[in-house]
RNA sequence: GCCCAUAUAGCUCAGUCGGUAGAGCACUCCCUUGGUAAGGGAGAGGUCACCGGUUCGAAUCCGGUUAUGGGCUCCA
């Protein structure tokens, strides 16, 4: 006699056992028809699942995020079920629900083809058609281990062996599909309406790059064609703001074969490159930091005893000399200690700050360089913290407002965070570990932050927090970032005279706001989609004539903008004044001074802005003002360049 | 590094069965001297990424290399 509490605090009772979908039928047929699945009592059920002792009851539905995940995960499973069908000698592995949507790799003799993804999707489609319904059976776990090996999936039986022994092991059913899941799953496959295979891929089965590679399949989902549609809209206009494309179009920078990874900057994103240095440096000089510059190419034996040798060679370049072997530097650590290093420090000197733009070289693997997001050549705004233990906790929270501070000029508000801890490849001993890793995590507590682990994913001589921004397609960049170092300074021999008069290991702490400048620029032309605030514009203004006749009048006005400090060019082009605005808007430039015979007369600017605004007329002055006080936001209050989509 | 795909004019892209390459924009010149997101005309521009093979003949077919794109692994 089951008595069902619904969230809204009202119980109904029954009086035999039922199942989710029959509570939602007693509701209503309406909300029977949208019934997906249930939360029984916290735990997600599927919609057939019977109750037969009073239970909570949630009904989800497609308006539920668990909702829509069920459907994602359902048409893995549609997938795989298609992928069975035409390619019985297929193996199936995992099929998982991510942002967006869904994978599901596969071991299979060839590689799949664009043209079987068409043949997969449009027995996807059948498939769902026929709304198969999909039903639950429970097996014990050596059971289902024979089941999936005498079908031959040797990867099922593997997942299924690591499971504990006395686990109840669940397995849907659709067609003659079986598939060992946890589920839940949509009651049948006619609830699966809107998805569209995106992309093919190579994935390691586990993970693991000494394991075979499998293939993977992308897919998307929704609980709607329209939401379908809204979606991939969506990422047709994120892929506009690719800042590789915009890198061209705006002329920042490029790249070519013979320097892979490795930008050439041209006039205008050197522009922001500088800009951002400028802005970094005031921020230095108000929280106490030093700035100092260090050699390039360094000696081998420096790092062997830094220990990046042993555990970072595989991403150094290395150079020889008169029989000497140098590395040319992938991090600036081992140079600030040889800085710190030079004459005795003591207590009353620590906290020692010492900051570079420090240009360093990695050797990426080929197949990560992405853009400006990931190069071989890149200049972190670096700086490394020499404290005593006592300081660590002060020093992150000093460091954590910088960075807020920061980021808020440049109108981030997510900011993703993660704690990354000790990875298998690591100097230094437990205890060390245990208690920078604890400094981190409390200094983000105090700060009330949220945050999650990331684990295993520290730098080989400390944990780190890593402060994330996201690119146009939601890709997560690490930007940010500060780690505690127990081991370098002692095995660089940093030393400090404590206040006993006895020697002491400093700590220091790595750390970074913008994480490297290009990884920055990168995301910052994404984000702003290339309309940068007039901050950071290469361009400012551009200062048009109408015909010939003004151009004397057009390039006074331009010079005189330009002694007060600010970037303005001017456009003398005989060509009509239509053509000039659409090209400055294309170029992003935030105003457009236009002038003709009547503002020659009146001695008056006629400004548009680059969203295409006409702001009228005003003097000189008047304008300089407003840009000034454009300049003085900073990227405060910008749109996420989203009024420039045109 | 691994898997898949791609590489044609400065840019964005066509190019069918293997028969010596095409558009739009940009560029140069000429006309036009204009009023708020493309005025008109003409011209120039390519060892079809690179190396090799098949063929009477290769942008096209095959092999290799490099780079790029999407992932995996890795990472600022």
């Amino acid at each position: 006699m089951p008595v069902i509490t619904l969230p809204d605090g009202s119980q109904r009772a029954f009086a035999k056992p039922v199942s989710v979908l029959e509570v939602a039928r007693e509701i209503g047929p309406g909300l029977a028809k949208a019934t997906l699945a249930g939360e029984v009592n916290g735990k997600l059920v599927d919609a057939n699942c019977v109750m037969i002792e009073n239970a909570t009851v949630r009904i989800i539905t497609d308006k539920d995020s668990e909702g829509l995940e069920i459907i994602r995960h359902s048409c893995a499973h549609l997938l795989a079920q298609a992928v069975k069908i035409l390619f019985p000698s297929a193996q199936v592995t995992i099929g998982p629900v991510v942002e967006n949507g869904f994978y599901y790799d596969f071991a299979y003799e060839r590689p799949f083809t664009p043209d079987d993804l068409t043949a997969i999707e449009a027995k996807m489609f059948e498939l769902a058609a026929l709304d198969q319904p999909i039903e639950r059976l429970v097996r014990g776990r050596n059971e289902a281990v024979a089941f999936f090996r005498q079908l031959g999936e040797r990867y099922k039986a593997e997942i299924i062996a690591d499971i504990p022994a006395d686990a109840e092991i669940s397995l849907y059913k659709q067609g003659d599909f079986i598939d060992l899941c946890r589920g839940p799953h949509v009651p049948s496959t006619g609830r699966l309406l809107a998805f569209k295979l995106t992309k093919l891929a190579g994935a390691y089965w586990r993970g693991d790059p000494a394991n075979e590679m499998l293939q993977r399949i992308y897919g998307t989902a929704w609980a709607d064609k329209k939401s379908l549609k809204t979606y991939l809209q969506r990422q047709e206009e994120a892929e506009k703001r690719d800042h590789r494309k915009l890198g061209r179009r705006l002329e920042l920078f490029h790249f070519q074969e013979e320097a892979p990874g490795m930008p050439f900057w041209h006039a205008h994103g050197w522009t922001i490159y500088r800009l951002l240095m400028d802005y970094i440096r005031e921020k230095l000089r108000d929280r106490a930091y030093l700035e100092v510059h260090t050699p390039q190419v360094i000696d081998r034996i420096l790092w062997e005893k830094s220990g990046h040798m042993e555990k970072f060679s595989h991403d150094m370049f290395m150079t020889s000399s008169e029989n000497r072997e140098y590395a040319i530097k992938p991090m600036n650590c081992p140079a600030h200690v040889q800085i710190y290093n030079q004459g005795l420090k003591s207590y009353r000197d620590l906290p020692l700050r010492l900051a570079e733009f420090g240009c360093c070289h990695r050797n990426e693997q080929s197949g990560a360089l992405h853009g400006l997001m990931r190069v071989r050549t890149m200049t972190q705004d670096d700086a490394h913290i020499f404290c005593t233990e006592d300081q660590i906790q002060a020093e992150v929270s000093h460091f954590i407002d910088l960075l807020y501070e920061v980021y808020a000029d440049f109108g981030f508000n997510e900011v993703q965070i993660r704690l990354a801890t000790r990875p298998p490849q690591r100097v230094g001993s437990d205890e060390v570990w245990d208690k920078a890793e604890t400094a981190l995590a409390t200094a983000l507590n105090e700060k009330h932050l949220s945050w999650t682990f990331n684990r295993g994913e520290g730098a080989f001589y400390g944990p780190k927090i890593e402060f994330s921004l996201k690119d146009s397609l939601e890709r997560i960049w690490q930007c940010g970032t500060i780690q505690v170092d127990f081991s370098m300074p002692g095995r660089l021999g940093a030393t400090y005279i404590n206040e006993r008069s006895e020697k002491a290991v400093p700590v220091m702490l790595h750390r970074a706001v913008l994480g490297s400048l290009e990884r920055f620029i990168g995301i910052l032309i994404e984000e702003y989609a290339g309309a940068f605030p007039a901050w950071l514009a290469p361009v400012q203004a551009v200062v048009l004539s109408i015909t010939e006749k003004q151009a004397t009048s057009a390039e006074i006005i331009a010079k005189t903008l330009k002694n007060q400090g600010f970037r303005v060019e001017s456009d003398l082009r005989n060509e009509t004044i239509s053509l000039k605005i659409r090209d400055h808007a294309m170029q992003r430039v935030p105003y457009q001074i236009i002038i003709g015979a009547r503002e020659v007369e009146n001695n008056v600017l006629a400004v548009r802005t680059r969203a295409g605004d006409d702001l009228g007329n005003m003097t000189l002055d008047t304008f300089s003002d407003r840009l000034k006080s454009d300049i003085a936001c900073r990227g405060r209050n910008v749109f996420g360049g989203k009024e420039y989509s045109r």
